[in-house]
DNA sequence: CGCCAGGACGCCC
DNA sequence: GGGCGTCATGGC
């Protein structure tokens, strides 16, 4: 990765980044597409930092009205700028499948997102589609000026004042994340540094997270890269391309091997 | 209209 | 421990 400082941002140069496909690709729920003379533009935010991006041209992005600062402190961690992403997928390159998918959709990186904020989202997740998680979500930062409440706030709702969500069952379950996430019953920062088997224990004491959403909370929200999230489609793959288990080799990172599984495998079923 | 959605719970055996 | 109905809501 290499930038440069412009007087209207920062311009960043990293071919192993695409917009579209890490944007909106099921990690992250609150980027949102803007119209745009860009390849792509998109705004969003992480915790209370705001956020413009556009795609200029394939490998080369603008971070808009962002000073070197910023740049540095906060967005080069969350867009994960200083991992090498080549050399990751030319190790997964060792597996047929993992080379089909890095090849179609290499441009998707692993954002290093709020525990909290995922924590809260992956639960929304459960048993929906990506269009109405995008839907509850944006309800509830409407209800907090735009920016995703922080855990007081959450913690003073209960399920009956989420309705506005329209979350259905869910509800209930964010309540309780919020009310042991607030008391301190679960500390999401000690979470993210347990070993791996401890935290999904510790995740799953929430009511309404299971196996699933705790993997996703672990990977996107704690870059606990040796999470694996199996929902039906990564099933799909495991049982058509892995029968006998997914290779050794690439189990550290099989959380970003995870991502490139799922884009491929959709866009084959869609044909 | 019916089927399904980046599942989990509660109950059954 | 595995199997199965149920849970709200709305996208398609």
């Amino acid at each position: 990765m290499d930038y440069s400082i412009e007087n209207n941002g920062i311009v960043v140069y990293e071919t192993d980044l695409d917009l579209d496909e890490t944007l909106d690709c099921g990690q992250a729920f609150r980027w949102k597409k803007i119209p745009s003379d860009y390849l792509c533009t998109y705004e969003g935010a992480f915790i209370n930092d705001k956020l413009r991006i556009s795609q200029l041209e394939k490998g080369k992005f603008l971070f808009h009205d962002t000073d070197e600062n910023d740049f540095i402190s906060k967005w080069i961690k969350y867009f994960d700028l200083e991992t090498d992403y080549s050399e990751l997928k030319r190790a997964f390159s060792e597996d047929e499948t993992l080379a089909k998918a890095c090849d179609y959709a290499g441009g998707i990186r692993l954002l290093r997102q709020d525990s909290w904020e995922c924590l809260i989202s992956f639960i929304i997740s459960q048993n929906n589609n990506i269009p109405r998680i995008k839907g509850i979500i944006d309800r509830l930062c409407d209800n907090y000026s735009g920016r995703f409440p922080d855990v007081n706030e959450l913690a003073a709702e209960t399920a009956e004042d989420l309705s506005y969500l329209r979350s259905g069952f869910r509800a209930k379950y964010i309540a309780d994340a919020a009310k042991k996430t607030y008391t301190g019953e679960i500390d999401l920062k000690k979470v993210a540094e347990m070993p791996i088997d401890e935290a999904r224990a510790a995740l799953r004491k929430i009511k309404g997270v299971g196996p699933k959403v705790a993997e996703c909370v672990l990977l996107f929200g704690m870059y606990r890269t040796e999470a694996f999230p199996i929902d039906v489609w990564i099933k799909r793959v495991l049982a058509e391309y892995y029968p006998n288990g997914f290779p050794d080799f690439a189990k550290d990172k099989a959380g970003i091997a995870q991502q490139y599984l799922f884009h491929y495998i959709r866009s084959i079923s869609k044909g």
